[in-house]
This record gives C-alpha cells, sequence and structure tokens, in this order.
DNA sequence: CAGAATCCTAATAGATACTG
DNA sequence: CAGTATCTATTAGGATTCTG
C-alpha cells in the first residue's frame, strides 16, 4: 500500500522543504527517522492490513461484539471465499489482531476474536475513512487547485 | 482496500454491540449511515488510492516542494515503469490528487504537483502510519490478548 | 520529452473436490 | 465444521518498441 515513505536520495535525507509544504515538516521528519528495520516492518504489517479482506474481517468482528465462527465469519464478510477466508484470517493471527480459540470437540468448533491491537487499528482506519467521506465531493478533478494558488 | 464498512445484514443495519464494544458505536454509526452512493464512491476512491504506487507519488510530490516533471517523477519514484506512472498519475489527477501542467513546448513538457486535498490526503496516511510505526512491537501474535480479558 | 501500444509474466483470487 | 489441495482465470505490473 504505502510503501516506503521514506526519502531515498541515496543517504536517505530527505527533500528540502518549499514554504508552501513548510506545515507538513514534522511529519515528513518523522518518516525520515524511521529506521531501516522499523520501516522494512511498518511496510510489510500495512501491506498485509491493507489488503483486499482484512479490514472488512476486523470490522465484521468488531459489530458482532463476541468471538465469531469461521461459518459466520464466511457468511457474513460478504463474497469471501473460503480459501481466502482462511488465508487473511490466519495472517491476522500472526499479526497479533485477532485470536483464534480451537474447541477439539467433534465436529471442531473455532472461534475468532478481536485482540484490543485490533480494534484500536480499525478505529484508526475508520477514522481515515470518515476523513474521506466527509470530503467526498472534493474529489473531484473539476475542483483541483494548484496548492501555490491556494495558500 | 476498506471495502464496504456498512453492515449489510439485509436492511443494512448495524449489528448489536455488546458492552466491549460500546466505546466505538459511534464510529460504527458512522459507518451505518452512510448512503449506498458514498459508501461506492468512498470504497471506489480508497481502492485506487491504497493502491501500490499512489501514495507514494504524493509523497514524492509532496517532498519535492515543487512541481515536477514527469521525467522526475520517473526517477524519484524509484523501481516504477513507465506505465504505471502515467496510469497512475492519471488517476491521481482524476480524483483531484494531483494537477497536470502541459506545457506546449519543443520537446513537450509536463509538471505534476500537488492540490491541497491530495496534500491533506497524503497527511492523514502519515498520520494512520505514524500510528502503526509507534506500535510497531505490538503486532505479533505473542502479544496478542483477549478483548475481554484486557476491557 | 512524455507518452501510447504491444506483448508477456508472475502473483492472486475463485471454484471445486476432498479430509480429519 | 473447519479447513487443505489443486486447478483455472484474472489482473497488476514489467519490458520493449514506437511516435507527435
Amino acid at each position: 500500500m504505502f510503501y516506503c515513505f521514506r526519502s531515498k536520495e541515496g543517504t536517505g535525507k530527505i527533500y528540502t522543504h518549499r514554504e508552501v509544504t513548510e506545515v507538513t515538516s514534522d511529519i515528513f521528519d518523522f518518516c525520515c527517522n524511521m529506521t531501516d528495520e522499523q520501516d522494512a516492518r511498518a511496510r510489510a504489517l500495512i501491506e498485509r492490513a491493507a489488503a483486499k479482506w482484512p479490514l472488512r474481517i476486523l470490522h465484521v468482528l468488531s459489530d458482532a461484539g463476541a468471538p465469531l465462527r469461521f461459518s459466520r465469519l464466511l457468511e457474513r464478510v460478504e463474497g469471501i471465499s473460503q480459501k481466502v477466508l482462511t488465508q487473511t484470517l490466519r495472517t491476522l493471527e500472526s499479526d497479533g489482531l485477532i485470536i483464534r480459540t480451537l474447541y477439539p470437540e467433534i465436529p471442531p468448533r473455532v472461534e475468532y476474536e478481536l485482540t484490543p491491537l485490533g480494534r484500536d487499528l480499525l478505529m484508526q482506519v475508520v477514522t481515515l475513512w470518515r476523513w474521506i467521506v466527509e470530503r467526498l465531493d472534493d474529489f473531484d478533478a473539476r475542483k483541483a487547485v494548484k496548492l501555490t494558488a491556494a495558500v
């Protein structure tokens, strides 16, 4: 998704900021100050979380307010295939966003539920989603203006 | 990316919230109150913006602090091909995130620059990115705990 | 210079059948 | 029930060539 936000001008130094973007410089200082390891890990993490289904699954789990079985998830996450659901749940689990609990009965029962981290990540993303929905009408080439003209 | 955050239980009603998720209910009320059109448009928009290259391109433009020519973008967005850069720029332009200016000289010169909307979207996303980087060590299955146990 | 057009591949998703 | 295994279809993206 986001891919490396660090500036990679050889040394990794950030490009010079002009007046017009000065307001954002602390944000990009943060990008610049990440270590290579942080950058790589965050990048991999977000690449996984921003894939087609993960956030939808987190939302369904949050909505349910209780652990859900595999088959319930398959019903509620409309359009997902069983294979992809399995794959995605495994990834979410290994990232610590959900917990998988196996009850060794016959037939087997498996329940998935959010972790606090998973819930918090979802809330962060919904905040971004809300920001976008509120400005939906602005995302239009006909309303585009140059930064320099606007400041 | 995020895909439909609305609950689609037939009528579109939101699932009942249990105590444990009550804190998030206003956020999900927002999801629930979106119209179908808002949902579809936001979904399409985010699907485009969350693709492999768009945010990287916005960041390079922001970093530059000035309009950049096509060939400069091709250099600075490391790893992108000419075809994909062209495609992505067209999409960003039609969403009002960047402005393309053609100077009809010979040879032709084309400059791309951020719009205020593009800059703001980038900042929103970087905010999310920062939130994630700060919690990077928590994204680990070994640290996962159940929500009910944690609250 | 800034692209358009074409061809090609590599990764993903979907569908289906099978199993502890 | 909750998967795994296998195959096919789709598609994003890369490499190359060409042009106003």
